[in-house]
RNA sequence: GCGGUCGUGGCGAAGUGGUUAACGCACCGGAUUGUGAUUCCGGCAUUCGAGGGUUCAAUUCCCUCCGGUCGCCCCA
């Protein structure tokens, strides 16, 4: 009955797992709007589901994501609908949809929200996980390649994450990367029998996945393959080149793969993941992205060109945790008022009110719990001041403020109690 | 989707085929008058993930299911 839908979790005030804790959650997505902004990307919001066929021809009909992770289902007038898997069909669906394409380019967009993908968790991977995206439409010049990889740089950077590096790789077109895997499948198949059986399986399938396989024999063989580069048009080279030296001159920490490869469909020249240890779990990809320049085109939008990118939140906190990054602290209890009787608790109530109008926080007890009781709630909640409302105070106008830290205490009428405790506490 | 492993109170964690299921933390109350720590005392699982089965008797043995966790696949 009060059980959470499997792969889910709540993120909690308290957790024993610290990554799980609110404050961690709002640290990580205030960092990452302000970091966001000062690249000039704005946000914005799309629906958790869309219509299936856009995730069919934007991610790829043929992706395992699509295939057998979405939640999909009918709506009442027979309509299929998906969860979505991913970020960047939902938002390529706005700006197309919105005819944004119309409007002055490029245009630069962040979002953030859960994503959904039915599949079996593991530490960094949930059924309902988030992401941070940026997308950048309009615009085929690599320095804003550069400058979204760099983005997402500064987003670590700025959380106190250390030791991230980003891979990039040029993908090239859907053509030289269908001769790409032709010539991997020519070159792979005289080894068949000797790869390790995953590689097998994979050599029709996705021959590019053979090249980072953890068997010793057939990384050995993968040693041999041709590379990617060797594949390339002239024209995306050159990007790739360009590219790096734009992120040379960003200062970003990058190293070249060109075995690096997405599981996304819509990928086309740049491709990039931030990768960064995180002990126990499988994968260190953080994060990953590049451009997408047929996808508006895809949705039905106009030939437009793309580059973004997606960081797994959960991962990111993992990594934070992994790494001991001090989260701050959420905003201490200003003033514990506490309280006696009914004509106590009344008055308790407009004074209360008096400290939260004038932005201080203030608690009281709600339980007719003994003073002494009032006291230990109080302490543990680590308020500033305990303002202590008895019969005696009433009758005088007055308050008895208590500083927890410097154990002072004195008598304040009513009418000063929000400037005493202002003051008090700027010092 | 496949395989391993685990499942005792809010949390951590003992334990046994048979009268009242340790202990620690947390929480609540008390140690005479309206003040936070420590200490001391007391309270807190008609119940051992759920449902069957074996047995005179099961939290302890068997089966099924559900859930957590780890690995594979894939990915953020």
């Amino acid at each position: 009955m009060s059980k959470i839908v499997k792969g889910m979790f709540d993120v909690m005030p308290k957790d024993e797992e610290n990554w799980r804790q609110v404050q961690w959650w709002r640290f990580v997505e205030s960092t990452a709007r302000t970091v966001a902004e000062r690249f000039r990307f704005q946000e914005v919001r799309t629906p958790l589901v869309e219509y299936t066929e856009l995730f069919k021809r934007g991610v790829g009909d043929t992706t395992d994501i699509v295939e057998k992770e979405m939640y999909t289902f009918t709506d009442r007038a027979g309509r299929s609908i998906s969860l979505r898997p991913e970020g960047t069909a939902g938002i390529v669906r706005s700006f197309v949809g919105h005819k944004v394409y119309a409007q002055p380019q490029p245009t630069k967009w962040f979002y953030m929200g859960p994503m959904y993908r039915y599949e079996r968790q593991q530490v960094g991977r949930y059924r309902q996980f988030h992401q941070l995206g940026v997308e950048a439409f309009g615009s085929f010049d690599p320095a804003l390649d550069a400058e979204v990889i760099a983005l997402g740089m500064q987003f670590f950077e700025e959380l106190g994450l250390k030791g991230v590096q980003v891979e990039i790789n040029n993908v090239g077109d859907p053509e030289s990367r269908a001769r790409y895997f032709e010539a991997l499948i020519a070159y792979f198949e005289p080894y068949k029998e000797e790869l390790a059986e995953d590689a097998q399986n994979r050599l029709y399938r996705n021959p590019m996945r053979i090249l980072d396989s953890k068997d010793p024999h057939t990384h050995e063989i993968a040693m041999g393959a041709p590379s990617i580069l060797e594949y390339l048009s002239e024209d995306s080279r050159a990007n790739l080149e360009a590219v790096k030296q734009y992120l040379d001159i960003l200062g970003v920490n990058y190293v070249q793969n060109d075995r690096l490869v997405r599981g996304l469909d819509y990928y086309t020249q740049t491709a990039f993941e931030y990768m960064v240890d995180i002990p126990g779990a499988q994968a260190s990809t953080i994060g990953g992205g590049g451009r997408y320049n047929g996808l508006v085109q895809e949705v039905g939008g106009p030939d437009m060109p793309g580059v973004g990118f997606g960081v797994g939140l959960e991962r990111v906190l993992l990594a934070l945790e992994e790494q001991k990054v001090v989260v701050p602290e959420p905003s201490r209890l200003d003033c514990y008022m506490i309280t006696f009787d009914q004509a106590t608790k009344r008055k308790s109530m407009e004074l209360l009110a008096e400290l939260r109008r004038a932005g201080l926080s203030a608690e009281r007890d709600y339980l007719d719990r003994k003073m002494k009781a009032q006291m230990k709630v109080a302490d543990r909640e680590q308020a500033r001041f305990v303002a202590i409302l008895g019969e005696d105070e009433l009758a005088q106008n007055t308050i008895q403020v208590k500083n927890m830290e410097t154990g002072t205490q004195e008598a304040v009428p009513f009418d000063q109690l929000v400037t005493y405790i202002q003051t008090e506490k700027g010092r």
